[in-house]
DNA sequence: GGCAGAATTGACCATTTGGTCAAAAGCAGG
DNA sequence: CCTGCTTTTGACCAAATGGTCAATTCTGCC
């Protein structure tokens, strides 16, 4: 386990804890009201506990942000990684947006902190958005083309394939409240597993 | 022209004029900064006014926000009303996803405004979307519910499949900052719309 | 039990920010 | 040019908020 939150780095065990405390109170109010939105105090009283206690273990509401962030792309991204080149396309590539799409209704919180941040323009995760996702993608995209040359996929162009699961895995999470008003009492992530299973059989078996 | 915006409402010449500069700057501001984000005095300095000069055409930020928002549904649900339940049905959702992803293309800031709303829970817009929106969707829902049946189109589920042009439409205007990090200096949108043209082709048309 | 360092907090501060207001400046019609 | 109005603004205020700090409490260790 190399996640971040789960790393005690050498802190104490008391640290540990209320690190993580307050990692998770943060989360739920930044995904919630965004980065200007979330006020120290919220956070404070959502970790239960005071604010110059929270500033005792972060150096500042960015601090908090920043971590929080750092802590998440490796979450993010693992999905992608998992996908086996060696193993059968259609089927990986399947595998991938259940996972994505689980993901999403699992820590749809995550998800929204994410979406706002990339939607303000990403001013803290520019540098790794084009280093270490774009060599990923980058990576993903050519095996993906390897597929589509050898004609064991429909031919498709790789990126724009991933960002399709992207949006359509994360819209779920994302959006919830728009796609709840929409179905009503009908549980979203049921019908969009069947419905985007179906879609990417479709696109992607060749003739 | 039924647009807020564009409704004089029985203002004065410059009322209107200075109204529309100030949602304008607001629209600016508003879709990189967020509702909580922005300050009145970015917003005046975008339109080249004087704060108070500002609240002197509007209540305050919020009523600013909302008349963005209450302008902006108009528009963004126009290419959905624009399709012809008569027409043929492949062609009539493929050029609704083209609209869509135009839309996307040549109003950025107004689909990441709606984005940041939705995202953070959409206090302000729950009851539209519960209303208007919902009904909407329940028409076209029927409409392609009838293609599917009469075997025109793939079998599909509607609602999933309205979710699916909405997601991936946005998401080239939401996350653009990804979605260009990642292709580089390739342009998203030509490349887009030959992917999601081929990609509902694929899908929809019946075997 | 006592002590050193870690953890916690109440009180406080400076800045930002949404919003007010009274006075000044424009402006159209007579 | 005067008058009544609309428009504009500088000065100001109160509340919210990120952050500090000295003092207090707690904890682990001898």
């Amino acid at each position: 386990m190399t996640r971040k939150e789960a790393d005690t780095g050498g802190r104490s065990r008391i640290q540990t804890e209320k690190r993580g405390l307050i990692l998770d109170a943060a989360l739920e109010v930044f995904s919630q009201y965004g980065l200007k939105g979330a006020t120290l105090d919220m956070i404070a009283a959502a970790a239960g506990l005071s604010k110059p206690n929270v500033l005792y273990y972060f150096a500042g509401k960015e601090a908090i942000y920043t971590a929080l962030l750092e802590g998440l792309l490796e979450v993010w991204l693992d999905p992608m990684r998992q996908i086996d080149p060696t193993g059968d396309p259609v089927g990986e590539i399947l595998a991938y947006v259940r996972r994505k799409l689980d993901l999403s209704r699992d820590y749809p919180r995550e998800s929204r902190l994410f979406a706002n941040e990339v939607i303000q323009g990403a001013p803290l995760m520019l540098e790794t958005l084009e280093g270490e996702l774009r060599a990923l993608v980058d990576d993903l995209a050519a095996v993906i083309r390897g597929w589509s040359e050898a004609g064991r996929i429909a031919p498709v162009d790789p990126r724009h394939l991933i960002f399709s699961v992207w949006a359509l895995t994360q819209h779920y999470a994302d959006f919830d409240v728009q796609v709840r008003a929409v179905l009503g009492s009908e549980d979203p992530y049921a019908g969009a597993a069947r419905h985007l299973d179906e879609m990417f059989r479709r696109m992607l078996e060749p003739r």
